[in-house]
DNA sequence: GTGATGATTTAA
DNA sequence: TAAATCATCACT
């Protein structure tokens, strides 16, 4: 007789608080291989960070830019770990990790996810199959994970969304960084991070 | 109320 | 290269 599939989650390897407890630039990189995972009703879903966006409060590409203080930013002034999930285009949604002191406006735009788990769930959610192209945008990823605007403002350090150590011993990588992608303002800053030689990146 | 804008994706 | 599509925000 089969041994039914063993039941498992992430949730005992979930980032602390203090994980939090630097600049958003440095979150930015730090979140590098880092695990986002989604306990959804259909299966777990999860996949490795290996692109992130830093946005800051004195930063003119920034929703909260200055301090801007709206019904749609006040999450990314609110405490670090938590996620702020916005429509982008009227059509995709964007998902970041809020950081920064609380009161401070700023967050890591998460852009694009190496698959680990439940690629199955990921290739009917994207309608694509090549796993290559299943999480290599930051609109593409929400898809895959089954993320909504449900869970904005929802804490990232509990389930069902949450981001975790992954389970094996992190291998060495690079970090490369560069402008961001797709903004106007802002855009000569230096606040894009991406692992180096990743083939699951949104564009190099 | 109205209009400009946008941290994207996809298909042609 | 262009179309799709709509919540958000400032207010010519």
């Amino acid at each position: 007789m089969m041994t039914p599939a063993r039941k498992f989650s992430f949730s005992h390897n979930i980032l602390p608080s203090h994980f939090y407890d630097y600049e958003t630039t440095a979150v930015a990189q730090a979140l590098l291989g880092k695990l986002l995972v989604h306990e959804t009703s259909a299966g777990i879903v999860a996949g490795r960070i290996v692109e992130t966006e830093a946005y800051l409060a004195d930063d003119p590409a920034c929703h909260a830019h200055g301090g801007k203080k709206t019904p749609r930013t006040e999450v990314m002034f609110g405490a670090p770990g938590t996620a702020y999930i916005y429509l982008i285009y009227g059509m995709h949604n964007c998902f970041n990790v809020v950081t920064g002191v609380e009161g401070v406006g700023e967050a890591v735009l998460i852009r694009a996810l190496e698959p680990v788990c439940g690629i199955e769930l990921m290739q009917v959610w994207r309608k694509q199959t090549a796993p290559h192209n299943l999480c290599s945008g930051p609109g593409k990823l929400v898809y895959a994970m089954g993320i909504t605007r449900a869970l904005n403002a929802l804490s990232l350090m509990e389930p069902p969304l949450y981001l975790a150590e992954p389970v094996a011993p992190p291998g060495k990588f690079n970090v490369v960084t560069t402008t961001r992608i797709g903004i106007s303002k802002g855009a000569d800053l230096p606040l894009r991070f991406y692992i180096k030689d990743s083939l699951f990146i949104s564009r190099k």
